[in-house]
DNA sequence: CTTGACCTTGACGCAGCGTCAACCTTTACC
DNA sequence: GGTAAAGGTTGACGCTGCGTCAAGGTCAAG
């Protein structure tokens, strides 16, 4: 008959029905044997077709002892099975994107971050330990764009680095107008990375933001981002004066 | 911070990492405190970067393990996930179908089994009790096909029906050379029904061939699509004796 | 010194069975 | 009638990747 594996699985199946009462035996025999009727069977027939559609076992329950609009559940379970499905596309650029950048060379999330431009924020989130994933999830952010979309924020963000460079070598104070407007205008650059701890305003957080500042001072590879270790200073300073006026 | 539930959750994922060896803590304090450092950091960011690609925790250690290239790690995983995605498609399509036949105001596979075609030959086995899955099976796979597929299965099936039916009444012997020329085509037709019990010589086995003849005969329904009660035991009679000689 | 925040180690739960293990019935054959 | 094979029964663990209590130690702050 050739349906030896196959017959043992359906068994345990049964006997799974029969425990989460999604199908009892129609009856047991004296000897403990399960006896399934006419009914029965047709009730498995049903439970199959909708288990081969993909619901669930409760799902399926629910649709078969009529508590709910059979169309209904269908059409809510066609929904998720769509969202499925756009949740795989995604995967699948994000994979292919990663093994082109691979084969350009680019070893797996090795130094890539240190690129100019600093979606490596979240650094100073990993080195508190708990940012590890939101780094993971702004990096894959920022895998996800579009070629277009990166260089439009590469262009942002080079354009605040040498603003805040020029700003610092003109010897401005980092409390006056102009150093706070860059503070201002880096506060809503930030405001637009995900992954960025966030308060009840949808702005960054004042630890975070002054956290932010600290770190481009201390971390030489941030420095040279914003002109240097005295520029970046300068960058902390106004982005810690604007953090106490407006945080 | 706002990370509450988020952070307790992250917790429970390093220690899990833990366990399973994929990412040890770099030290335990006296206090039993987990701590880690840099590296073991930077083998988690990647941890998570694979993980948002939807590779699994097994597959993410081997990879960093290098126990594996991987590039062809990364290759196989699209191809598992293009995979998965047509397996959606073909569910999406089954279930909205399906959500379309009950539009038309057909309840869930209730009585449409006894349509003139016969693809409820499985309903054999469910009498069996072992076949009700390969029922399911079989109503899905006719339910995947398109229209003009299932117009095509149609005629054949009734064309052989109607020759079944003439030999039937023409009054030649079940086993002469037509009726067994009829019972030959028959046995192909089968075969070409997936969800078929079938032999190792890929047809259908002579159990079931000679089952099936036998329910021909039996259930007036059947019978009446080979052209009556007589008629069908004429093709159960020929079923048998094909089976007696080729199966 | 207490409170509360944060850490620790179990252990159960989730979906849907697959897969032993240990044991009883029925069937088939000599 | 005995015996072995085939097929049934009930546990119970395993898989994926943690989420979610529970019970209890540690640490910084008031």
């Amino acid at each position: 008959m050739d349906w030896a594996i196959h017959d043992i699985a359906r068994l345990r199946t049964l006997r799974h029905y029969g425990q989460i009462g999604l199908l009892e035996p129609s009856s047991i025999g004296s000897n403990g044997y399960r006896r399934y009727d006419e009914r029965a069977l047709t009730r498995l027939q049903r439970i199959l077709l909708l288990r081969e559609l993909g619901l669930g076992l409760p799902a399926i329950a629910e649709l078969l002892d009529g508590q709910r609009d059979d169309a209904r559940a269908l059409l809510a379970h066609l929904h998720w099975l769509q969202q499925e499905k756009l949740r795989l596309d995604r995967l699948i650029n994000s994979v292919e994107t990663t093994i082109l950048k691979m084969e350009g060379g680019e070893q797996l999330m090795a130094e890539e971050m240190f690129d100019g431009f600093d979606h490596t924020v979240h650094r100073a989130e990993v080195e508190e330990r708990w940012g590890a994933e939101a780094y993971a999830r702004g990096d894959s952010w920022w895998r996800s764009m579009t070629a277009e979309e990166r260089d439009e924020w590469m262009t942002r963000q080079k354009q605040l680095a040498a603003d805040w460079a020029a700003a610092a070598a003109s010897g401005i104070p980092s409390d006056g107008d102009a150093a706070q407007a860059l503070a201002a205008r880096h506060f809503a650059w930030l405001a637009g990375i995900p992954g960025t701890p966030r308060s009840a305003a949808g702005g960054p957080t004042k630890e975070y933001f002054v956290g932010l500042g600290e770190m481009y001072a201390t971390d030489d590879r941030f420095a040279a981002n914003y002109g240097g270790a005295d520029a970046a200073r300068f960058v902390r300073d106004a982005m810690a004066h604007y953090a106490g006026l407006h945080l």
